[in-house]
DNA sequence: TAGATTGTTAATCGATTAACAATC
DNA sequence: TAGATTGTTAATCGATTAACAATC
């Protein structure tokens, strides 16, 4: 139905719908929205079920104003001189999301991080189920991790169809990162989230996060530097 | 302290650059350059010691413009018609972000993502030394994890002082995140890495980083339903 | 009505991109 | 000189912020 040669011509369209749609919602706008999901659904029921932009953001840790146009991408929801209903909004941001449905997820490299990853339980919190798990190391295809079986990376194909597979994890040594996301997306996958840290090349339709833990370390350790040095201007 | 001066000619152009010393280098650039200086070392030593920014761009999947312009944050250090000399680019990198020294580093939370996080070689190779372990699970206490024995959270003031320890890694549950940033803070930690999903709140002078696991993928899964109901333009 | 809070606007800020003059 | 590549400029794009009119 959709076609894969999305690319160009999307660009034209979408720009033409652009303004008006629910579609065009800014990366930084989803992230937040994510954020306002877990902090309304973990948050005990309040006796009126409504909340306010001040409230929510204080939580969340940002500007009510900020809140209150995040929330606008969604539509009008709120209502003025009270706030915004809880369940509403979960609901709304639910469906914006996506997060409604579960989603399935491979995981591949079962080492230190690999295994941490496969028993992380705040996945399955958010609507995402390892639903496989995958290596190239002998001593670790067949043994059961965190109560699933790992398999040989070269059977991904299979499983991944089996299990419809859309998210893949990459946990494996920088090396391998490539070619596993080459067999990935053979396999069918759409998103990958990149622990190796390195900047791995897919098709334009396949989207990639990366996530480089020493990278996160080496900004804080540079935000402190400036901070610290920053004040005596020289 | 960016050292001696160049040389008569650059002074004028120099001193323009003062103007937006380390102090104002955008934090996106920042972590763009931790990408850059990783790809640098490790790749394999070109015969001539050179590279262009089309080439380095390549590898960091960024554009040739937007590197130059990053690297334009740095002074004017590359040789037109040539490129830029590896060597000189790795030290001022390192020393901009202050990577020419190791950071001492203690882990809280010796679950499955901290079990992990401590056997991380990722961090040792970028200069974070996990110099102590904290927990407050008797049955961990004591223990050695990754070689390194785990101290009760409570010792935390006495620890990080002996250790020297200026960055703090939280990898407990959600609840406990806020008390335990609360300690850090009371122990001389400066920077906090935060991998449980709740904002914390800090003293302003503290700086504070999350990782959020469950996040990425939401934003991937997203992403994903944008573009598949995206072409169809409904 | 009076008080409260949303939704939206406009200004500001910051980051990206493309083009090209400078210059090795 | 001729070719190559940087460094910088200006335009564009995107995100944040504050203020306030709308309205419950």
């Amino acid at each position: 139905m959709i076609g894969p040669t999305v690319g160009g011509q999307r660009a034209a369209a979408v720009s033409e719908a652009r303004k008006h749609s629910v579609r065009e919602i800014p990366e930084a706008t989803v992230a937040r929205l994510a954020v306002y999901l877990r902090i309304l659904t973990a948050r005990p029921a309040a006796a009126d079920g409504i909340v306010s932009s001040a409230e929510l953001a204080r939580v969340a840790g940002v500007k009510p104003a900020g809140l209150r146009k995040d929330l606008s991408f969604l539509g009008s929801y709120g209502t003025r001189g009270v706030g915004y209903d809880v369940e509403t909004l979960i609901e709304l941001i639910r469906r914006t999301l996506g997060a409604h449905q579960a989603h399935r997820v491979a995981l591949v490299g079962l080492g230190n991080l690999g295994q941490a990853l496969a028993g992380y339980a705040g996945f399955a919190g958010r609507g995402f189920v390892i639903s496989a798990l995958f290596d190239s190391d002998p001593a670790k295809i067949g043994r059961a991790i965190a109560g699933r079986p790992v398999h040989d990376i070269v059977d991904a194909g299979a499983v991944c169809a089996a299990e419809s597979i859309t998210i893949g994890i990459i946990a494996t040594p920088e090396g391998s990162a490539q070619e596993v996301a080459e067999i990935l997306v053979g396999s069918g996958v759409r998103s990958i989230l990149n622990f190796a840290p390195v900047v791995i090349a897919v098709p334009a339709e396949v989207e990639v996060r990366r996530v480089d833990l020493a990278l996160e370390l080496q900004m804080l350790a540079f935000l402190q530097t400036r901070r610290a040095t920053g004040a005596v201007g020289t």
